[in-house]
RNA sequence: GGCGCGGUGGCAGAGUGGUUAUGCAGCGGACUGCAACUCCGUGUACGCCGGUUCGAUUCCGACCCGCGCCUCCA
């Protein structure tokens, strides 16, 4: 049984999806105008995982995580670069999509952009004024009625009258009420814009978001996703507008990210304190940044330095070091590890406790070795892997992540070269020389694991 | 101010009303020509104060501290 906290609840609940055997997942992608950050790259990984166990545990997922390809920012970030705007969204996505796949990040089913559904859009909105929910204003925008929904502010637990209070929402004439939000903005002119029933214009934020998720996977659906800062108000506003358009609960399951930081602080576009995907694999491997993201629960924050990302990489080698030269053995049957490894993830994805399950596994594996029971320690190798592929992490070939060029000066050929001589020196009792190339390889991070079958190397 | 989350050993990070998290780092031993890797062993924990309890890090209350949202942000 998987217990799933939800931010609707605020407690972790049985997760029992509408349709049996099947689970319809939405989650908030990217607004295209800008590389990934590493909080982008959390929410990435996080659902990934989780979509990886349901499917690992015999549900049909489909997944739908969009992206939001026209908005405010998207405009001012074309207009400053002097291009169209779909040139650059364009090129984001494209590096979305291939900073995603290093993170071993596999693609939702469905990947819908806010253009390609403004008829749907439309049609929603519609349906929202002639319900009495959003009016047109002079201005030429359209807004939700905040008042009209009674349930709002539900999710983010707050009471409309604070929000009115609070000085910081945005003080628009057009508005009947503060909290009201934009459904559909007018166009400025030389602005790109699409026709509507209120003149010329574009689609709001959270509006896009409902006509998509509902077209994609219906009235209701299980699971919710997103990162920490979307909960209130896009969240909340999602609410609003699904369920008075459709007139039923939009969403079963609402799960949100723990956010990444910085020197105590979130990591955002806002604070400027944020570091690109692409910028970070440039010092460590793609597989290393995942392990540091999967190492801790998806919902606590977790903080960014070198020296978790360090320890990170050291703790991954410790997993691929016991899997090194092992040829996993077929059809291993269900083994206690599997159990306890699920136990966990049944816990609202605790993948902090299934990685300690992975640690056991190598431990055991390496015992095997010690003792030379090659069989049992292929078993175990074979265990290992089966669930590190549930969190996406050991499924490259051991020898591939230890020696991956990282455009040191040493190629592999060379490295060999000088593991022939220092085994030639030692064969002669030579030690000293043995060790000047291994201190010489050393001083170019080049690690040696000598064993009775000879000696490996490893980039460190 | 409103709402929410959290404070665990040197660090990272799970969890539990009484019994080992796990990893990194450290220490001792084995292995090794010496190391590294690996194995075996090992120390240091649950913010503060009350309460409930036979017993609380785990439940309850107060307090202190940190963080997030309340505005575009994953």
């Amino acid at each position: 049984m998987i217990r799933i906290y939800n931010t609707l609840s605020q407690q972790k609940e049985e997760f029992k999806p509408i349709e049996p055997g099947k689970v319809r997942m939405y989650v908030c992608g990217m607004t295209v105008y800008d590389y990934c950050h590493l909080g982008h790259a959390r929410v990435l990984v996080a659902f990934d995982v989780i979509t990886r166990y349901l499917r690992h545990c015999g549900y049909d997922v489909h997944y739908v995580r969009n992206i939001t390809d026209i908005d405010d920012k998207i405009l001012r970030r074309a207009d400053e670069n002097g291009e169209v705007y779909t040139d650059l969204t364009g090129r984001m996505i494209q590096a979305m999509h291939e900073d995603e796949a290093r993170l071993g990040v596999l693609s939702p089913n469905e990947e819908p952009r806010a253009t390609a559904y403004i008829d749907e859009i439309i049609a929603m909105i519609r349906r929202l004024i002639s319900g009495g929910h959003a009016y047109a204003a002079d201005n030429g925008d359209v807004y939700f009625a905040v008042d009209s929904f009674a349930d709002y502010g539900k999710l983010s637990k707050k009471k409309l009258e604070d929000l009115v209070a609070g000085a910081r929402v945005d003080v628009q004439e057009a508005k009947r009420s503060p909290a009201d939000f934009a459904l559909w903005k007018a166009a400025k002119p030389g602005e790109v814009s699409w026709p509507s029933p209120w003149g010329e214009g574009r689609p709001g934020w959270h509006i896009e978001c409902s006509a998509m998720s509902t077209r994609c996977l219906g009235d209701t659906f299980d699971i919710h996703g997103g990162g920490p800062d979307l909960l209130f108000p896009h969240h909340e506003n999602e609410i609003a507008q699904s369920e008075c358009a459709t007139g039923h609960k939009f969403v079963n399951v609402w799960m949100h990210a723990g956010a990444i930081r910085v020197n105590k602080e979130k990591m955002s576009k806002s604070l400027g304190n944020f570091f690109t995907i692409r910028e970070i694999l440039e010092n460590y491997p793609a597989e290393v940044v995942r392990y540091f993201l999967v190492s801790s629960h998806y919902r606590s924050q977790v903080d960014y330095s070198e020296d978790n990302l360090v320890e990170a990489g050291r703790t991954l080698t410790r997993l691929y070091h016991a899997l090194r030269g092992l040829v996993p053995a077929k059809n291993v049957a269900e083994t206690d590890y599997d159990r306890r490894f699920a136990d966990a993830m049944d816990d609202d994805f605790n993948t902090a406790g299934a990685i300690a399950v992975l640690h056991a596994v190598a431990n055991e594996i390496n015992q095997h070795r010690r003792d030379g029971r090659d069989a049992e320690a292929r078993e175990s190798a074979a265990v290992l892997v089966r669930l590190g592929k549930v969190l996406g992490l050991l499924q490259q070939d051991p020898e591939a992540y230890f020696q991956a060029d990282t455009g040191g000066e040493l190629t592999a050929e060379d490295i060999e070269a000088l593991i022939q001589a220092r085994a030639e020196a030692r064969k002669n009792r030579d030690f000293a020389e043995g060790d000047r190339i291994r201190d010489e390889l050393a001083a170019k991070g080049i690690i040696l694991d000598d064993s009775r079958e000879g000696t490996t190397w490893r980039r460190g």
